[in-house]
This record gives structure tokens, C-alpha cells and sequence, in this order.
DNA sequence: TAAGTTTCTTTACATATGTAAATGAATGAC
DNA sequence: GTCATTCATTTACATATGTAAAGAAACTTA
């Protein structure tokens, strides 16, 4: 539990009572490689808090083509924080990339929280602001830029993770076909 | 200022007295179509509640490349957020593309409030969520559609917009060229 | 109204990227 | 260790979209 408690006191720092609180809500949890932590169509009401592991969000459209928006390594707060927010059926599913390790709490009584303490209200308005900027960041980086800058942009975000999960969904993250990611790696190599 | 109770209010409730002293932070000023709000470069101190206009807020690349990321239509809060947010320059201009009227508050003062308003806090995590919400609307959209979808999406959610501003910047904000949008507009109307 | 400016469309050509299919490499199961 | 499966790369071709330049249309404004 210290490892949430120093990641989210850097975000916004809370009072001690307050984390007692909220670390009541978490209990831990293990996926396999390849598991969900969110289904597509599900109505989502559990927030959690990656530890160890790589974690992928996607969105699958109805021609069957997907587009992997978002990598999560630990440790980080994942969860479909859309239909958390929406209360509608998720239209982003979360993927474990990596056996994974994390500890999840009902987002509902998290919520509840939110009415009676004030330092984590705050705490709410901070992700949700982060989340916001990261957006904001990767809507630039695919507007104005090459796949091929966006591609050494990834690399040095997620260092680690290159090795570790398959092309395709690298590709896909970067909003390419796995045959341009090739094309790509290719050039790099040779200059 | 009744406008701008009833835009809040309806994002998320407020007391009258945090409204009272809310309101004195506002003062109402005028753009001239083509002014700007928020220029490139300069540390955002500002937030607007604009409440008749158009704005764009945009984005300008090393290469002279303009991606139009958004466009306002009042009524609608306007400013540079991610500056306010992160006390960094402005990397995204607000220009207004028809004549405005808006009122300006003081973001510094605003934020102060929400120390002893905690409904005023919550305003805050649900502009902050709502913005989110948005954007990932719009990345999904990016990701999946065709510039023809999303030329679609857009003349339905902006209906007004498009008699009022150039087409350049409607294509800027698809994401694609003037030459791309009318070939666009060509196939639609044959079709 | 006429001239000048801005904006939109069109054309021709170049390029980035997609799709499909084949091959080769790596990985995992037994 | 062998076989089967998954994954990455490559090739050939198709397509969407970009750029540049020219012409047409729509507005400003004197």
C-alpha cells in the first residue's frame, strides 16, 4: 500500500486519515497475461491501481479494426475511467499485456469519499486534469506529427516495453498498420 | 452573468454564495474577430466564459503547420488550460474567427477559492473530467474514422460553424488538407 | 461599381500508408 | 528437440491524401 500512497501523495498530497481511509477500499489482485481488467460493453465500477505489469486500452470499432490508445506500466492508476465517469457501458477495454499485479477499489465508494474529504476531492480534480494534459499531448503528437517521430517519441516514453509486447499492438498504438511500423524500423536502422 | 450561472450550474451545482463571489472575479471585455485570447508562447493567467463568438484554439508546429484543435462556440468556458494548469507558455493560441463578447476572470484567484469552496473544487474535477471526456472523443474519432466521418461528426456537432469561419480551418481541425475537405465536400454533394 | 483580396475548387503529380500474401524468424508446447 | 503457432518483415499493388499552382468564386472596401 505504500507504493499508492507515495504515487498519489505526489499527485496531490493527502492526509494520513484520509489514505486509512481510502486504502480500506483496495484490496489486491493478480491477471494472467492476456486477460481483461475491463470488458468491452461492460458497465465499468472498479478503479485500479497497477503495481507491476503492462496493461494496454483499446478500442475496437465495428468494421473489427482497433486502435490501442493508451499502454499503462506500473506503477499507475488504470481503469475505464469513462464509464466510471459516464456510467455507460465501457467502449475502451483494458488488456493485461504482462502478468500483472494490482490492487482495485469500487469507484463508487471512492466517490462517496469524495463528499467528506475535501484533500481527496482535490486529488480527483488533479488526475483528472493530468489525464487531460496527457490527451491534450498525444492529440498534438498525432496531429502535427510523422508516424516516425511518434514512433521515437513512444520508445522513449515506454522504454521498457518494446521488448515485451508484440509489434502490432505498438503499431496500432501509434495508429499505423504493422507493415508501415516495419517500413519505419527499417529506415531507422539504416541511418 | 445569469448565463454563465446556469453554464456552471448545470455542470455541476454551486451555492449562491460561492456564485456571489465567483461572479466579482468576472469582468466582461470584447474580441475583435481575429484577435487573440491566448497567444503562443505567453504564461495564461486567464480563464473566459465566452458568450457570443466563435474561438479556435491551435496549435503552431516548427514548420509553420497550424492544427486547429478546437473550436468554441459560446456559450462555453475558453482559455488556455493546459497553461493554467501546468504554469508553462502557452503552446496553443486562442483566436477568436467572429467578433466576441466573453467575461475574464483571474485563474489564481479562482483557484484560490477552491480552498474554502469545496463545491467550487468539484466544479473544478468536473470541468477537468468533462474536458477529458472530449478529448478522448475526439482521439477515438482521429483514430478510427475517415476524414469524410469525421467532416460528418463535425457539421453536426457545430452546425452554425461552418457558414461562419473558412473552410481552412475546418480542415485543419479534420486533420487534413483544404485541397482534402473539398474533394470531400465534392464526393458528398455528388453523392 | 470596380479593383483587390481572400477563399474555394480543381488539376497534376508525388508520397505516405494501407491491404494482402508470401517468406522468414522467433517462440512456445509437447 | 521437433513441430506448430505466432509474430515480423518484405513485396507488390492500390488508395488516400499531400503539395503546388492555376483558375473561379466570393467577399471587401475604396
Amino acid at each position: 500500500m505504500l507504493e499508492l500512497f507515495n504515487y498519489i501523495n505526489a499527485i496531490s498530497p493527502i492526509k494520513e486519515k484520509t489514505f486509512v481511509e481510502l486504502q480500506n477500499l483496495f484490496k489486491p489482485i493478480k491477471l494472467k497475461k492476456n486477460e481483461f481488467f475491463v470488458d468491452d460493453g461492460s458497465y465499468a465500477n472498479e478503479i485500479g491501481f497497477l503495481q507491476k505489469g503492462i496493461v494496454r486500452a483499446f478500442f475496437l470499432n465495428e468494421e473489427g479494426k482497433e486502435y490501442s490508445k493508451q499502454f499503462f506500466v506500473g506503477p499507475s492508476l488504470i481503469g475505464a475511467y469513462t464509464s466510471l465517469l459516464t456510467r455507460q457501458p465501457a467502449k475502451i477495454a483494458q488488456q493485461a499485456l504482462t502478468d500483472c499485479e494490482l490492487l482495485v477499489a469500487d469507484y463508487r465508494a471512492l466517490e462517496k469519499l469524495y463528499d467528506t474529504h475535501h484533500d481527496l476531492e482535490r486529488l480527483g480534480r488533479k488526475i483528472a486534469e493530468y489525464y487531460f494534459l496527457e490527451k491534450e499531448q498525444k492529440e498534438i503528437e498525432m496531429a502535427l506529427l510523422d508516424a516516425d517521430k511518434r514512433y521515437l517519441i513512444m520508445r522513449k516514453k515506454f522504454p521498457a516495453i518494446e521488448s515485451q509486447i508484440p509489434q502490432y499492438y505498438i503499431a496500432s498504438y501509434l495508429g499505423i498498420s504493422p507493415t508501415q511500423l516495419s517500413r519505419i524500423r527499417r529506415k531507422l536502422l539504416e541511418s
